[in-house]
RNA sequence: UCGGGAUUAGCUCAGUCGGUUAGAGCGGGUGACUGUUAAUCACUAGGUCGGGGGUUCAAGUCCCUCAUCCCGAGCCA
């Protein structure tokens, strides 16, 4: 219906027919009313103005918020303030009717976010839902145009895993045993062989165990998909499902691993700036009012960098009092990180070499022998935005790491095979996609930043 | 999970020290008016005050309890 972003409106007398639902509706005496018309396709609604003449003008008289509609008619330049082109109606048509408009949630007023989750299925017809949903796609599209320009795959990694030592985090269960009926083997535990994969099962929590595999043959791949968490976390921040980008590439170490994800930042976040320019206005003026500045400062900036070492010794030498004393070996808080590039550098930083006993066992160690090869990257007014390592190729020393963090080896088998048959190094990280949405939209709260939030007690949609 | 806050009309909220018939704005309906912009004006309908229990002559208001939501913390992306 309307002109996309990006592109020239069409010119005047350009006949139109747009199908959509009501935003407002309001009537004139001098005969003829006007309807604001919203699909979706971008920010702005389209006025059209329904002359009385028309057939069907009564039902247009009885039209409220939320009724879907077609009118066809022409572009002509707006009579009126507050748009540049609106719709002259040639024909309407009700398509479907508001079937009681006294208790039609969505009104033309500003709702709680809080109610608006409580009508996740009528949500999306909001302002503040449909700029979201825009910058959410912007997002993903330009993930994998980025990655795909550089020569990048996809991988589906699986959703579903038999390895419950993905790492950290508890993991749902999959199983389709008769929950009032558990088969038991003869010592009284539960009898997971009799299970639909004939062992335990869960959700994944990562998919970077598995895509590792791929890119020790395709060399530069990355994951774009749902993990999920079974923490009992109730914060704006959590989510129990949730995206995640994943690259991982061969060949690589610490410095270019920093290097592809500053790129990919700032690629993304580009992409919003460009395309989405309605949308952000919408966000600087009811969301967060330097959201757009903000994308703009961290697209132009350049990315300093900074070992933890070095960070831990500004922190401590800091003028401030952090609620969590800094010391070496403490793993950052979000206050530290904030300080640290809001107030040290004034930008993002990419802070690296961490110490061990903080980080994965599958990170590289260094030869100091205290710190691993993994970097995060902290950006002003979110604090972390990416962490990533270089991965351990070494079988000794991983084996080392994963003995002195109590780890069995045996499920881990597949993965350590990847170090016995030709092993290379790489390195890879992993970004949170609803931050990086709450970040480009200035939304505090991560339920508003994926249509259908999956919380503790919250999954009804 | 822990700590704090909240729950009153379709929505957003007010409701004094416990005291007669619980209010407003928006939304809905009716009418007036107008190239209008979340229009404006008038009239009107709309309530088991989250559930349960208790104190009291009297509870939206005080106490206990349960549920749900929000914020912060922990966990983490």
């Amino acid at each position: 219906m309307q002109p996309r972003a990006g592109r020239a409106a069409p010119p005047v007398g350009t006949a139109v027919v747009v199908q959509g639902w009501v935003r407002t509706v309001r009537h004139s005496k001098g005969g003829f009313s006007f309807v604001a018309v919203h699909d979706g396709s971008c920010f702005a609604p389209l006025q059209a103005v329904v002359g009385s003449e028309l057939p069907g003008y009564d039902d247009v008289q009885r039209l409220t918020t939320g009724c879907a509609v077609r009118v066809s008619g022409a572009l002509v330049a707006s009579e009126g303030q507050g748009q540049a082109l609106e719709l002259k109606a040639t024909a309407v048509e009700v398509v479907g009717w508001v079937e009681n408009p006294d208790t039609y949630p969505m009104q033309p007023k500003r709702h709680s976010l809080e109610f608006l989750r409580d009508n996740a299925h009528l949500r999306a017809r909001t302002n503040l839902i449909g700029a979201v949903t825009r910058v959410r796609n912007c997002l993903a599209q330009a993930t994998h145009r980025f990655f795909h320009d550089r020569g990048f795959f996809w991988v589906h990694t699986p959703l579903i895993t038999t390895s419950d030592c993905e790492g950290g985090g508890e993991m749902f269960r999959v199983s389709t045993l008769d929950l009032a009926n558990l088969p038991r083997t003869p010592s009284g535990a539960v009898d997971f062989g009799q299970d639909f994969f004939g062992q335990e099962a869960h959700l994944t929590v990562s998919g970077q165990l598995n895509v590792e595999t791929y890119c020790m043959a395709l060399s530069k791949v990355y994951t774009f998909g749902p993990t999920f968490r079974a923490e009992n976390s109730n914060t704006r921040r959590h989510l129990a499902e949730f995206w995640m980008i994943e690259p991982e590439v061969a060949f690589a170490d610490l410095m270019s691993n920093a290097q592809l994800a500053a790129d990919y930042i700032q690629a993304i976040f580009r992409a919003v700036l460009d395309e989405r320019g309605d949308d952000l206005a919408f966000f600087a003026q009811h969301v967060e009012k330097d959201a757009a500045r903000r994308l703009e400062a961290l697209v132009g900036a350049r990315f300093e960098m900074m070992t933890y070492t070095e960070a831990v010794r500004r922190l401590e030498a800091a003028p401030v009092s952090f609620e969590y004393p800094v010391s070496w070996g403490i793993d950052l808080q979000s206050e530290h990180e904030r300080y640290l590039s809001e107030q040290v550098v004034g930008g993002p930083v990419i802070v690296t070499d961490y110490p061990k006993d903080i980080k994965a066992f599958y990170m590289r160690m260094n030869e100091d022998g205290k710190t691993v090869a993994a970097m995060d990257i902290l950006a002003p007014g979110i604090g972390e935005l990416v962490g990533g390592s270089q991965r351990e190729e070494r079988l000794d020393r991983l084996d080392a790491r994963m003995a002195e963090m109590g780890l069995d080896p045996a499920p881990y088998w597949w993965y350590r095979d990847l170090r016995r048959y030709g092993t290379v190094p790489h390195a890879g990280f992993g970004l949170g996609f609803e931050r990086a949405v709450m970040y480009a939209t200035g939304c505090e709260n991560i339920r508003e930043v994926i249509p259908f939030p999956r919380t503790p007690r919250q999954a009804k949609f």
